[in-house]
DNA sequence: GATGAATGAGACTTCATTCAT
DNA sequence: AATGAATGAAGTCTCATTCAT
């Protein structure tokens, strides 16, 4: 890697901790330029705009997470076909772990989703559409093989599934307790509540 | 009511719509008072600080909410003991029109949530707790009346039925089609997943 | 006079110095704000731009200017009817005099006159064809009269008056040797140049 | 020419171009590196700095102006002895095509004149005194060879003289409608006028 | 000899806050 | 009680200049 690859590098990275901790528009360049050990001037050798070093930083996280979302457990999906079950957890486990991986940026674009248009249109575009592209073809096969109800749309089924995860996520990054192992009891039981769900048979 | 108060809720007001357009930090004081129809020195005479002014709006806010979600529902329920599912599409239904009646307030309570520490504690202690209270007791009901299963526990159940019906407000807030009517439809397909899952029986 | 105004008039005098001695991008905001005794956040107050400042400082001084310049001398020349060079003699000391008063302006306007349009137009406007439109009438009535020749079109003998006059003022004005004395002299020669030409009879 | 001075001479071409586009001190040494099509470095290798790239430009153009000067018209007045009317006529001309060599060189003297010495010395060492002590021997000529008047001085005439032309450059240089056809009559009006004077004889 | 990354001082500008009126 | 003028600290951004490569 070269030697200017490695400021912007350092740069977005002191940004992004900067920006999820007090969010954009409270950050300021300067505290980015000390955390990221250069000077104010730099930042902007690098990034014309502080707007444009957000946008820039979000693109190259997301692209990072896409490569991690869309190839990683296709293959581990693929090479044994699970039952719906199985298949879920995985796939949330597989997200927590993304999470924990990719938290400051999911603070970021969350947060900055409704203040920039370019930020929602990349969230919409790759996070969005590819999460429920995945979802849904794989939805979709499990109706037809007869594990799953036929009269519920799978958007809605995607939403609702995506809902329980996401709230889950959101506990835990505000709670202390928030080991692995509690996750992975709350994934089973929320999973449970999405395929059986909590009437009474 | 008193001119200052009715002057102290114009400030409120407009810098409710200020911050829930454009977040707390980026929106300035200027603009409020502007908006608000009084001069600047007049915003520091009621709030003798910028956030002052966010944690006080929040408050008052979610005590006017609080009230709205405790009372109003809590007597029609108790009025006609309804089964689970009517029981849920109520609950939904009345939170939806309280979203769509505090939507500023939501904005900016779930924005600033996480930058500052005091409406943090408002959000939980009059919120989550509020509401988990008012769910979790009656959800209990309805196991012992034997229509939800034991072997889920309340806290779970609660936070994923919390998970898919935010996430479907959310989807409302960005979408441009979002009426009621869909809005009906869609919490009750919801509840169809909450209550039966998606598993084929 | 209120305060507000005298601040407003205190800054556009520091600007105007500052300006006219450093040019105004070599100027720096918190040096004006510094020699007119305000802050600079002052400065900003009146004038949001340092662009804006420099338009109504121009746009103030050339309608004070105007003011001066088309009533004044008019009051004087109908009050005797002069033969040629006693009026052009009257209208080049009146000139000379508003140049010393305004000298500040004219050299903004000048220097700055090339770089922005707004200048331009203003001096366009207010001076070039105010100037122009006072002269001309003028000169076509000693046209008329017999006293001047009729094969020179006015335009070209009022640039040409303009000119000589105009550089003579810029000779004055970058000289250290010029008193008004002087200046009278020069005038009366420059005069004798244009009403009877160099060439020998 | 060494490759060393070629380099020279585009970033002086280059900084002659945006010098006089929007004036030195908001001309950036970056844009002058790019438009040279050179490092910024490099810039400072050839010259100190910014300021030394202004002096040693403006003192390069002159220089190449007095020798066109200096040479080219002499020649071909003493080629022919012209009358005074014939001989301006040629200087003028030769003036404006100079003039259009050298637009940006003047624009850039012109402005910058007032804000640094060591260009106002350049300006009155290499032109004024020049353009004086040519035109003046020639003008005592043609007063000793009785086409001219002798009660005025030869400073004065030329000093009327070239702002007439001056301001007539001027004119041209901000309209649109400038061909040298154009300017040619307006030389010779304005040669009319200041040898023969506007007053009837 | 040339490059362009890095710097840091300083530019313009914003804004929460104070205070005389 | 209300105003709005004034402040000054801090923010974003620019740019001449230096220096390692």
């Amino acid at each position: 890697m070269k030697k200017s690859e490695q400021t912007e590098q350092k740069i977005m990275l002191a940004a992004g901790e900067i920006f999820s901790e007090k969010g954009y528009s409270a950050a300021s360049t300067s505290e980015i330029a000390k955390k990221a050990g250069v000077s104010e001037g730099t930042v902007f050798r690098y990034f014309s705009t502080k707007k444009e070093l957000l946008v820039r930083l979000v693109k190259y996280g997301i692209e990072m997470f896409s490569e991690d979302i869309a190839i990683k457990p296709l293959i581990e999906l693929t090479r044994a076909k699970k039952n719906g079950q199985d298949f879920l957890y995985e796939v949330s486990m597989n997200r927590y772990d993304l999470w924990v991986k990719y938290r400051n940026l999911f603070k970021i674009v969350i947060h900055e989703l409704s203040f920039h248009m370019e930020i929602k249109e990349l969230f919409d575009k790759y996070i969005c559409e590819k999460v429920e592209s995945i979802l849904s073809s794989t939805y979709e096969d499990y109706i037809k093989s007869g594990d799953f109800r036929e009269d519920i749309d799978s958007h809605s089924a995607i939403r609702s599934f995506s809902g329980m995860i996401f709230i889950l996520f959101m506990e835990h990054a505000h709670s202390n307790e928030n080991s692995r192992e509690k996750m992975q009891r709350d994934i089973k039981t929320t999973i449970d509540i999405f395929i059986n769900g909590v009437g009474k048979k």
